[in-house]
RNA sequence: GGUGAGGUGGCAGAGCGGCUAUGCGUUCGCCUGCAAAGCGAAUCUAUAGGGGUUCGAAUCCCUUCCUCACCUCCA
C-alpha cells in the first residue's frame, strides 16, 4: 500500500487513483524566462522517482507539465532582448527539455504551453460568468470566492486571514480575497483578444484550464514546490472545483521542499542560483539523483556541493554491485530488496530506501548474492544508469 | 504580525516512548608498483534551553529561544 503525505489533509493518506491502474499527475512547471536551477531539478527528480515507483508497483502514469509562457517575466525578457515572447519562451522550453533529458527524467509525457490554451480559458471563464460565479470589476474578471465554502482549507487559512492578503488588487472587487481570472490591462506589453476585452488570462486560471483540457474533471496528484501552496494552488483548487462534480477533484496535493543556498532561498538578486545543467555536467545525473534522494522530499535542502561529492562512494558501491549480480537473490537480501520498495511506499522515503540499498550493496560486495533482475528493478526506480 | 515546517554527534541525515541507525569525516590496518576505490577495525556517544508526564523520552505535554518558508511574482 502506497501512502503519500497530502497537504490538504495534513496526513499520510492511502493512495488510490480515481481510475484503477492509471495515475494522472499534474506538476507545476517552469516559467519560461530562464534556465532550470537545482530547485526545479529537485521537483522533477522527485516526481520522476514517484512515477518510477508507481510503475514498479503496477500503475501506469500520465504526467502533465504546464509550460508557463504567459507571464510578466517572460514578457520582460522578450522586451529586453527585443524578441517575440514566443521565441524567448520556446528557447527556454527547449533548454528545460534538455535539462530533463540530461537528468534522465522520462516520466513527463505531456508538455502544455499555456498560450496554446487561451481560447479554452476564455470559454471556461465565460462559463463561470454565466453561472454568476465570476463577475466583472473595472473590466477585469474575478472569481467570487464566497461560492466556495472550503476556500482556504488547502493553505490552512481562515477567512479573516485570507482577507488580509493583497491579492490581485483592483477597484470594485466584491471581496478582497476574490481571485482574478482575466486581467484586462494592456500594461504588460502583450495581450490576447477576448470577449472580455484584450488582456491576459491570469496565472491561476492558466493551469486550471490546462488541467481541465488534459485530464477532465479530476486527477490524482498535483505537485509542485511548497511555495506554490498559496496563493497558486489554493486558487487553482477553488477554480477547478467549479468545473468538477467532486468536492475533492484532486486526490493528493504533494509539496516538495525548497533547495536553499547558504541557508536562504535561491534567487537571482541574492546571486546564489545554481544551474541544473552545470551540476549535471560536472557530476552526472546518477550522483545528482543520489544526492537529491538522500533527503526526504518534504524537507528543505541546504545545497552543498561537498555532499554531492560524498555520494561518490555510494555510487561506486552500486557500480561494483552491478558487476557482481547473480541469477538469484539470497533470501536475506530479498528481505532488504522488499524493504527498499516498502520505504518508498511510505511517503517516498528515499533516504531510508537509499540506506537499505547501500546495505544491500555492502552485503553483495562481501559475498552475498543479488539477482540481476532485483538489482535492475532498484536501479530502474532510482533512475540510475550504469 | 498570521500560518506552516523544523532545531539530533565535526558535517549530512534516520529514528518519533526502552535495545542509543546510517553515511561522510578522522585514525590505523589489509589490498595495490604508487594512489583512488574496496575490505576490516577504531574514533565521536549527540539529541536547542527550562519545566513536567513516565519505572524509562531525542521520541508525549507545557514553556522559552532560534531557523526556514508562505502571506506580491517565485520551483
Amino acid at each position: 500500500m502506497i501512502k503519500i503525505f497530502n497537504s490538504f489533509s495534513s496526513n499520510k493518506d492511502k493512495f488510490e487513483p480515481f481510475e484503477k491502474n492509471m495515475v494522472k499527475v499534474f506538476i507545476c512547471g517552469p516559467t519560461l524566462y530562464d534556465y532550470t536551477h537545482v530547485g526545479h531539478a529537485r521537483i522533477f527528480l522527485t516526481y520522476d522517482l514517484l512515477c518510477r515507483h508507481l510503475r514498479e508497483r503496477g500503475y501506469d502514469t500520465d504526467v502533465l507539465v504546464n509550460m508557463t509562457d504567459i507571464n510578466q517575466n517572460v514578457f520582460n525578457k522578450a522586451k529586453d532582448e527585443s524578441k517575440d515572447y514566443h521565441v524567448v519562451a520556446r528557447f527556454y522550453a527547449q533548454k528545460f527539455a534538455e535539462d530533463l533529458n540530461i537528468l534522465n527524467i522520462k516520466s513527463v509525457n505531456r508538455f502544455a504551453y499555456v498560450s496554446d490554451y487561451v481560447e479554452y480559458m476564455e470559454s471556461h471563464i465565460s462559463q463561470l460568468l454565466e453561472q454568476k460565479i465570476a463577475y466583472y470589476a473595472n473590466g477585469n474578471v474575478y472569481l467570487d470566492i464566497s461560492k466556495d465554502r472550503k476556500y482556504g482549507m488547502l493553505s490552512k487559512q481562515s477567512r479573516n486571514q485570507l482577507q488580509l492578503h493583497r491579492l490581485d488588487i483592483g477597484p470594485n472587487k466584491k471581496s478582497q480575497e476574490d481571485i482574478m481570472l482575466w486581467n484586462c490591462s494592456d500594461d504588460f506589453g502583450f495581450s490576447w483578444k477576448s470577449k472580455f476585452g484584450s488582456g491576459i488570462p491570469w496565472w491561476h486560471m492558466q493551469d486550471t484550464t490546462v488541467a481541465l483540457e488534459n485530464f477532465g474533471a479530476n486527477y490524482d496528484i498535483h505537485g509542485g514546490a511548497r511555495e506554490l501552496l498559496y496563493p497558486h494552488h489554493e486558487a487553482h483548487l477553488a477554480q477547478y472545483k467549479m468545473f468538477s462534480t467532486s468536492e475533492n477533484p484532486v486526490k493528493m496535493w504533494m509539496h516538495v521542499g525548497l533547495v536553499l543556498s547558504n541557508g536562504e532561498k535561491m534567487s537571482k538578486s541574492l546571486g546564489n542560483v545554481v544551474w541544473s545543467k552545470d551540476l549535471a555536467q560536472k557530476y552526472g545525473q546518477n550522483l545528482l539523483r543520489l544526492y537529491i534522494f538522500s533527503t526526504h522530499y518534504r524537507e528543505d535542502v541546504n545545497f552543498d556541493e561537498k555532499q554531492i561529492i560524498e555520494r561518490r562512494q555510494l555510487l561506486q558501491k552500486i557500480n561494483i554491485t552491478g558487476t557482481k549480480t547473480s541469477k538469484k537473490t539470497d533470501s536475506e537480501l530479498s528481505v532488504l530488496v522488499e524493504a527498499f520498495f516498502a520505504a518508498l511506499d511510505d511517503d517516498l522515503n528515499s533516504p531510508k530506501a537509499l540506506e537499505i540499498f547501500e546495505n544491500i550493496c555492502s552485503k553483495v560486495i562481501a559475498g552475498s548474492n543479488i539477482g540481476y533482475d532485483d538489482f535492475q528493478r532498484i536501479c530502474q526506480v532510482l533512475g540510475i544508469v550504469l
